[in-house]
DNA sequence: TTACTATATGCGCTAACGCGCATATATTTG
DNA sequence: CAAATATATGCGCGTTAGCGCATATAGTAA
């Protein structure tokens, strides 16, 4: 077992923790799931209803993401309902739409208006 | 074409962006490479020394990571040197990382009641 | 020019992931 | 008991993503 253990901060153990908790939310369809627990608890059948996606795939991501300790998971006679378990979830979710709006505010700002420095500018001349 | 404002406050695009910008942060190897630019901008080789990776490999996830925004990307006669663009990127590792040790100091506390307190600090978030 | 270094890219392979389908489990009700 | 509802799960398929290999491009130096 000859682990290399170069001059890295992070154990791969670790790294591989991080990873997947942000492969987790790299799904658009558990996203919707979180998004749509914001507001408060819901059951997986209303879930379905509102993320459009089959019963099946809900409950599978679901469980992702209660195994994750991102939701919480509450049984009540048939029904078990989902809730965000994980506070952070809120920020993570700000951070990134807030970065992503920037970036999409550049990015139309460069294909407006090149930054043109100096005089040179290539053409759209006024 | 355009759904304006859907009853979702979020569309399927922007969940789409959302997913793609998490899915970046989602391999370990680029997490690697994000950690070791977190003290300052280094040069591609550097970075493969640090990261025990290919070169081939450290290009490309160095080049996806550029293109999203989160690196920036300054060249220098031979070398090509990346460092971090987007700052979000150090409050989404500290947010994320904060959840896992939360997450794994109530699963030890839940294994063995008596739980450490050596472990789990660098944000012991109140 | 040629040789050398640093970085990027095309190709192919394999593993992992998300999905749909059908079915299993659990709980309530008659 | 059986039937109905809500949720979970086994299986297979198609797509995607990361990796290694070899090679291409760019810049430097002799």
């Amino acid at each position: 077992m000859g682990k290399p253990r170069s001059p890295r901060l992070l154990t791969d153990e670790a790294l591989g923790m991080i990873a997947r908790r942000f492969s987790l939310l790299a799904e658009p369809m558990r996203l919707r799931l979180l998004h749509a627990l914001f507001d408060g608890e819901k059951s997986v059948n209303v879930l379905v209803g509102l993320s459009g996606g089959t019963q099946a795939n809900v409950s599978r991501h679901l469980q992702s993401l209660a195994e994750a300790g991102i939701l919480g998971r509450r049984k009540e006679g048939l029904q078990v309902f989902y809730s965000i378990a994980d506070p952070s979830i809120f920020q993570l979710c700000d951070l990134v739409c807030g970065s992503l709006e920037q970036k999409l505010v550049r990015d139309a700002e460069a294909f407006g208006r090149r930054k043109a420095e100096g005089d040179a500018k290539g053409f759209a001349g006024a």
